[in-house]
DNA sequence: CTCCGTTGTTACCACCTGATGACGCTCAAA
DNA sequence: TTTGAGCGTCATCAGGTGGTAACAACGGAG
């Protein structure tokens, strides 16, 4: 099993090497951000499976951080690291989609049986490789295969699928397939959605005339089976 | 939306009685249980959509109570509450797969907070699905089904069952029922809806000359059964 | 019993939506 | 510079969808 990776977004030095020193005997892989910016383009270049998010950060707030995290469709757990004395703005970043948070000084113990619980409780919900039928995906190595003989994907077609089987058995807009495969950044009609779905579908179906795992869901856009 | 069920497991009277008070206001459905087995047969047969567990309890401790939980496949998220001081309580519970814990005397806010957070975490996994007798609408994959078969119905129809059941139980009229489905928009005749009522009972009801899911209100126009 | 307003049902067909082949632009590698 | 893969857009086409109309059925009022 590769090892977890975690992101830790923290301007106080002193703080985020105490951490990073803690997480890496705990056996998972760290990177790091000293400001919200810089952590959020990480967060959303490398995927860790945990954002450690301190609340006072140079650039965003820790708060706008974890908004943007949520409203790009990133579903980490994220925890927030917040100084005493501060519940109300605990209760605005749970509010905003954090998981949990901890407050400074924090008892190292505690902060790590946090972070492996969360990690438990979603690795439950995501497991690293799902299978469809006799469609396998293999999120963690990022490939795709049939009865073991692999599926050669585009980088846009395997992001789709991701994202697919992320939200197996759910109906999506197109809007929303446009806003978590492309990003908000890319100005595209959604009938590339559809482009994207056709040639993905000539891979990854049995019959791509008849497609079972990609449903299309008149006027809404498209539902992948669970 | 059915209001979500919290399950409190809390012998000391008077920290249940401000938990329900307050759970309530929030518009959240209680049940309670003094000592840990009680709150243990009740989750297991009343399947809350949350956990919310002292750690000190009478029977069964709150640890043994989670633990169980989790060895039975129960996925309610859990939430310990703990007394100052107990950090090497709270590492133990949450590696028996409790997802948070609150110490006392804790700040209701916070709480709340917490349980809304997970709360919203969950049911992001779990859809949402309505059933009115044998019939099964699942509003996230967007499917309607029978004794688990499938029934395949047009956008429109789908939108005017969906719709129905948001309103369930109520008389609508028909251009209530044009406002929200076909929106303000069109220019349609009420007549629309009569035939979308039609071809709607042909698929769902099980008589469809004995409409019992969708009544006729004379002079007004329907009420879905609820 | 008859008339009339309301609702159910069926047939028809204009329009829209989604699937797909073709094309061309961009970018990176050779 | 050339080449080729990736990908977004366009045009076209087939099939489904749903609105309208026309008629049937129903039920209440007089």
């Amino acid at each position: 099993m590769k090892p977890e990776l975690i992101l830790v977004i923290e301007d106080d030095a002193a703080i985020l090497f105490g951490l990073r020193d803690n997480l890496q005997r705990a056996g998972y892989e760290v990177r790091s951000a000293g400001d919200g910016h810089q952590g959020l383009e990480l967060a959303r270049t490398v995927r860790p499976d945990l954002v450690l998010l301190d609340l006072m950060l140079p650039g965003l707030s820790g708060h706008e951080v974890c908004r943007r995290i949520r409203v790009d469709g990133l579903e980490m757990p994220v925890v927030m690291l917040t100084a005493l004395g501060e519940e109300a703005q605990v209760v605005r970043g749970l509010n905003l989609g954090a998981d949990d948070y901890v407050t400074k000084p924090f008892g190292i113990g505690e902060l790590m049986a946090r972070i492996a619980a969360l990690l438990r409780r979603h690795r439950r919900v995501t497991p690293d490789v799902v299978t469809i039928g006799s469609l396998e995906v293999d999120r963690g190595a990022r490939r795709v295969s049939r009865e073991g003989v692999e599926i050669e994907l585009t980088p846009k077609e395997y992001g789709l699928l991701e994202f697919f089987t992320r939200k197996s058995g759910r109906a999506l807009t197109r809007e929303q397939i446009l806003d978590a495969v492309w990003g908000d950044s890319a100005a595209v009609t959604d009938r590339s959605v559809d482009r994207a779905v056709t040639t993905l579908r000539s891979k990854i179906e049995e019959n791509p005339n008849r497609p079972t795992l990609i449903q299309t869901v008149p006027q809404v856009g498209y539902r992948f089976e669970s």
